[in-house]
DNA sequence: ATGCACTCCTGAACGC
DNA sequence: TGCGTTCAGGAGTGCA
């Protein structure tokens, strides 16, 4: 389940790989994604240079030297992998370079990928709209206020909405909450500003802590060197559900908020 | 304009 | 053991 650690872990662990680093070749084994591939793809990549690699919220851009950018997104499953050998049933696209092969394997296709001009990728649809980088200059407590501000929809579903904020998902959603002392159903509007200002520094360190741990490793993430992030050993809230609160000790309760698990403690997040 | 349910997909986990 | 059901969830879409 990537959501900005990540990708923004996979992101790292592709530059060694990629950069700088002619494609060769690149196969599309399986065209249906989320979204069809485009049909150019294979053909405006192969025996092109990769000159950068970004990250867009959830979002992977790898830029070549033909002023394209592949914009990628894992969805659910995505991952990249080094393939060796016959490629596997999930294996949809694989880019080859001199360093070997790299596969993008991906069981639900929940992921999708987009290629652009690059002077043109963020006027792209899918990141045209996208909010603040969390981890950017322009996410304020400021600007975190004046998202909230007069919103009825719940404190979660606003951190979930990527135009307020983008590459939060519900994991991180459950644990900037529970680090600000906030009930996730508390609506956004009526969030005090300091109790937001606190909620704004929860988010920038939850992300940050979980960057450096490697991300989270349920079910499906894994870096692209196959090493596990290992950021899930330290959830205090998300999946916890009857566990003993790590502050209080009452036990972690879970609710469905628009069809997804929110894990807090009642007593903790007010 | 805003909030919400629904939808896509597959594999893992669970229950009988 | 084996089968069926439920769940995970990002984000676009369409509805109220």
């Amino acid at each position: 389940m990537p959501e900005l650690p990540e990708v923004e872990t996979v992101v790292r662990g592709l530059r060694p790989l990629l950069l700088g680093q002619c494609l060769t070749a690149v196969i599309v084994r399986r065209p249906d994604l989320r979204w069809p591939l485009p049909p150019d793809l294979g053909q405006r990549l192969t025996g092109a240079t990769v000159t950068a690699i970004r990250r867009r919220a959830k979002y992977g851009l790898i830029e070549t030297d033909r002023d394209d950018t592949l914009i990628f997104h894992l969805g659910m499953s995505g991952k990249f992998r080094p393939c060796e050998g016959e490629p596997g049933l999930h294996d949809h696209l694989l880019f080859t370079t001199r360093r070997g092969t790299l596969a993008y394997t991906d069981p639900r296709r929940f992921g999708s990928m987009h290629i652009v001009a690059t002077a043109s990728a963020s006027q792209h649809p899918l990141l045209a709209a996208l909010g603040p980088e969390p981890l950017g200059d322009a996410f304020t407590a400021a600007a975190l206020i004046a998202s909230a501000h007069g919103r009825r929809t719940p404190i979660k579903a606003l951190l979930l909405d990527q135009k307020s904020v983008a590459g939060i998902g519900n994991i991180y959603a459950c644990e900037a909450l529970f680090a600000a002392g906030i009930n996730p159903v508390r609506m956004a509007g009526a969030i005090s500003p300091a109790r937001l200002t606190r909620l704004h520094e929860a988010i920038r360190a939850t992300l940050a802590a979980a960057i450096e741990a490697g991300g989270s490793t349920l079910r499906d993430h894994a870096q692209v060197s196959g090493d596990l992030g290992y950021f899930q050993h330290r959830f205090q809230s998300y999946g916890r559900e009857g566990e003993p609160c790590r502050a209080c000790g009452d036990p972690i309760r879970r609710r469905v908020q628009a069809g997804r698990s929110t894990f807090y403690c009642a007593r903790c997040q007010r």
